[in-house]
DNA sequence: CGGCCCATGTGAATACTTTCACAATAAAGA
DNA sequence: TCTTTATTGTGAAAGTATTCACATGGGCCG
């Protein structure tokens, strides 16, 4: 019974999420020249069950051997294929801000593939200067640099008061995936992928912790 | 039955989170001056269905009124204490290369209470140096100025290489809550709670969905 | 080359989360 | 004050995700 041909395998978000782990987890081994890994030393690592470590990778398929474990590299490549990092992709910066200007310098990005070809922002004394390298380009040139640039990908990076007005102009010139870093939610249309990534909600998530913990002596 | 008293009304994760982003969407609504919201219209602004809004409040009481939905500040004040958020939280940052350098101008975090007071790295020629009106200290020196100050969490901004040596060092010195955004699963003993930021998992997660989404036309 | 060991792959069981659906009830207007 | 309308709060149902547990089968040693 082919496994390929079936339409509807649903994956969930959780499993991917833990598909970027295991890929992170593989790659450090595989410097390490280790050349195969159970389900159990690799959710060691990962701080997860060796259970979950198998059913996440059956849903792709049977990489293991058993009684040995995991070919390190081959797994490695073979999630790299299911991520699609197995390839380049051209992304966008939209706004030279903090964040915006350290995530251009952020060299784990480029390691796994995802290079920032263009920058952008609106304020006149930022643009035409240079970061890292690259020229700091109009927001109003954006259509038109992002089509000729075969950009897939823009990360946004700019104030949450203009967010929307941004992210709705990056709708328009066609862009089906971002990452936005503004703290405020975004409405898109369907067919296009929005995360983002809420740097304040984890300190909350501390700060709701520590607030809440169980007193250490009863 | 008195709710308070009972010992192990276990909240998930999820609800915490959640939690942040009605926090983030009522501080908007405050400013607004609306006065009332409705688990309905909470629930549009943040993706969510109105039931998942009302049943994450039910949680922690009845802040609502029938027919009418929930006072905006009030419920805000509320969600403040459960998170925790109503206080100052003194943070150090630990590691000033780009995202440290970042998110120590990010003022984000200072809206929210978290303070940064103290600023550290191990590089001599960035100690010493003014990082937004702080001096960076050496990262020797931590011990002892991170118990002078009073500080209760730690941001790790430092290469994943160092990062677990570093954290040993933090947990050393006493601090029960870590956010981590070096790019690698740090191991700390079950007293210190310890999350981590992954900024390449959501550009994985776009490629895999770009990568795996049904194609345009059949 | 036979048997033992070890770790996978996976249905079934369990645990957890979300959604449903409706009784309860406050507000507003007649 | 009564009726209508709107929206909460919440058990019960449905839906997901995780863990269990064990048959399966490859590798390796004697």
């Amino acid at each position: 019974m082919p496994k390929k041909s079936e339409g509807k395998r649903k994956i969930s978000e959780s499993t991917i999420k833990r598909l970027s782990l295991y890929y992170r987890a593989l790659s450090l081994l595989e410097k390490e020249n280790q050349e195969t890994i159970s389900s159990k030393e690799l959710a060691r690592r990962e701080k997860l069950t060796p259970a979950q470590v198998r059913k996440d990778l059956s849903f792709f398929g049977s990489f293991g051997t058993r009684g040995l474990g995991y070919p390190v590299s081959e797994l490695k490549q073979r999630i790299a294929e299911i991520l699609g990092v197995n390839r380049v992709w051209n992304i966008a910066m939209i706004g030279v801000g903090n964040i915006g200007s350290a995530l251009v310098s952020y060299k784990e990005f480029q390691k796994q593939g995802f290079i920032i070809k263009l920058v952008f922002d609106n304020d006149q004394r930022k643009i035409g200067s240079n970061h890292k390298g690259l020229i700091v380009s109009d927001i109003r040139d954006m259509p038109r640099l992002l089509r000729e640039n075969h950009i897939e990908m823009v990360v946004l990076a700019v104030p949450a008061i203009v967010a929307q007005y941004i992210v709705d102009e990056v709708v328009a010139a066609g862009i089906k995936a971002i990452l936005n870093f503004a703290p405020i939610n975004l409405h898109v249309p369907p067919d296009v992928y929005l995360r983002s990534e809420n740097m304040s909600m984890e300190l909350e998530y501390l700060s709701f912790t520590l607030t809440n913990r169980r007193p250490p002596a009863e």
